[in-house]
DNA sequence: GCCAACGTTGGC
DNA sequence: GCCAACGTTGGC
């Protein structure tokens, strides 16, 4: 099992909108950068997680995870471009935001991609040690 | 709104 | 294939 970042604006469509569509799941499109799409299309397999990231809002991080719950398959009006499918999988109480990981940015966060600078690609992997880590935050942070 | 980073485009 | 111009991303 793999595990992956997805970063969508709020404003667009955000966790809270995953949470109100039918069986908390969508089709992840539009994407529109051939590194992501070879992701999607190569990587991405049912069963895979993801966080939800927020991004180009008031407080950038990360709201909850997903569940992949179909892997890559083409765009129907544009089958040169890949999507996925996936499914809510929780909603953090708080979110685990952008200073939070600075903050921890030891140990296994060190080296998670969105901390870089000038990353710009709107899915990247996540690692297990990561993905636990960023679960901890999440879980034992008191905000 | 600013601006750094970086992907894409297109003339040559 | 080079590279300057341009567009987009996304934190601040």
């Amino acid at each position: 099992m793999n595990y992956w970042l997805m970063k969508s604006e709020p404003a667009v469509f955000g966790i809270d909108a995953l949470a109100a569509a039918p069986r908390q799941t969508t089709a992840w499109d539009g994407v529109r950068n051939y590194q992501v799409r070879n992701l999607l299309r190569d990587d991405f397999r049912r069963g895979d997680r993801a966080f939800f990231w927020h991004s180009s809002c008031a407080v950038p991080g990360i709201y909850g995870s997903l569940r992949v719950v179909r892997g890559g398959y083409p765009e129907p009006a544009e089958p040169r471009w890949y999507q996925v499918d996936v499914r809510l999988l929780r909603r953090f109480a708080r979110p685990v935001t952008l200073s939070m990981l600075r903050q921890h940015a030891d140990g296994s966060l060190r080296d998670l991609c969105v901390l870089r600078r000038g990353n710009r690609l709107s899915i990247t992997p996540v690692t297990s040690g990561q993905w636990h880590r960023i679960l901890e935050l999440a879980d034992h942070s008191t905000g």
